[in-house]
DNA sequence: ACATCATTTCAAATTTTGTTGAATTAATGT
DNA sequence: ACATTAATTCAACAAAATTTGAAATGATGT
């Protein structure tokens, strides 16, 4: 089991449990007792790692330019300059937000010829809907 | 059917479309003729009232902060003390952060006492992953 | 009515994101 | 080597999100 930091706050070590020394509603007091104490609450959440690199996804994924890039390209690859002409943005703007997808693991590109051609992860995929 | 905006960039109404004007990718060019040009791209993105909507969501999720929050009361309602206990916030930090995700609708809070204890919403159930 | 505790609201300061236009890189053809 | 087209990068600026601490609100008990 992963190793987690067990207290905060400036509470010490041994101090006793915030779910005892906490004054709490009833309920919530009960219901975080039969699951072991207030500490039970740090196994529910992914570590931070796992946080940062799923809120970069949804990051990603909130903003209605971007949602427009992965709509488009979502049933067939579309090189810059035909999300641009759809779009109307300027190309930095364009590339601007292409560049925070790909960082997203969302999408991919790829030079063919004189173009980027790019298209949707497997994880763009899975996100998208 | 829904009528939408047809061109753009001062292209005018009746210029030729892109796909048969822009210099493109063959592959490109041909994959969009054969969905019906480039016109087609038009019904594959939702419109832009759906796209604000869906970044609304995604940008309540894209924060660790809101995602611990989430994770923390997924199977079972937290008060906000209990929440604060464990992210060792300040309260009006944590207010604030509290109040996107509720703007969102991915969560909802309840007065019990002198309590305000927040829960999941269908929606953040559908989706916390 | 008053005091207390939990939580929110507000305005100001700070940080992060997004935009713009000019300069740069990459691939291709001459 | 040079010109051309596609797309990216950069630095300056503008706009939006986040943080802070003080003040306000809401519920409860005295």
């Amino acid at each position: 089991m992963i190793q987690k930091k067990k207290s905060c706050c400036g509470i010490k070590e041994n101090d006793t449990l915030p779910a005892k020394e906490m004054d709490l509603p009833e309920q919530i007091q009960k219901e975080l007792e039969e699951i072991g104490g207030f500490e039970a609450l740090y196994e529910r959440v992914p570590s931070s790692r796992e946080l940062e690199a799923k809120s970069r996804v949804y990051n990603a994924l909130a903003d209605p330019i971007r949602l427009t890039i992965l709509y488009l390209i979502k049933d067939q690859p579309l090189c810059v300059c035909v999300i641009n002409h759809f779009t109307c943005l300027s190309g930095s703007k364009l590339s601007y937000h292409l560049n925070i997808l790909k960082e997203g693991g969302l999408i991919e590109g790829e030079y063919h010829g004189n173009w980027i051609i790019y298209s949707l992860t497997d994880t763009g995929r899975e996100y998208l809907r």
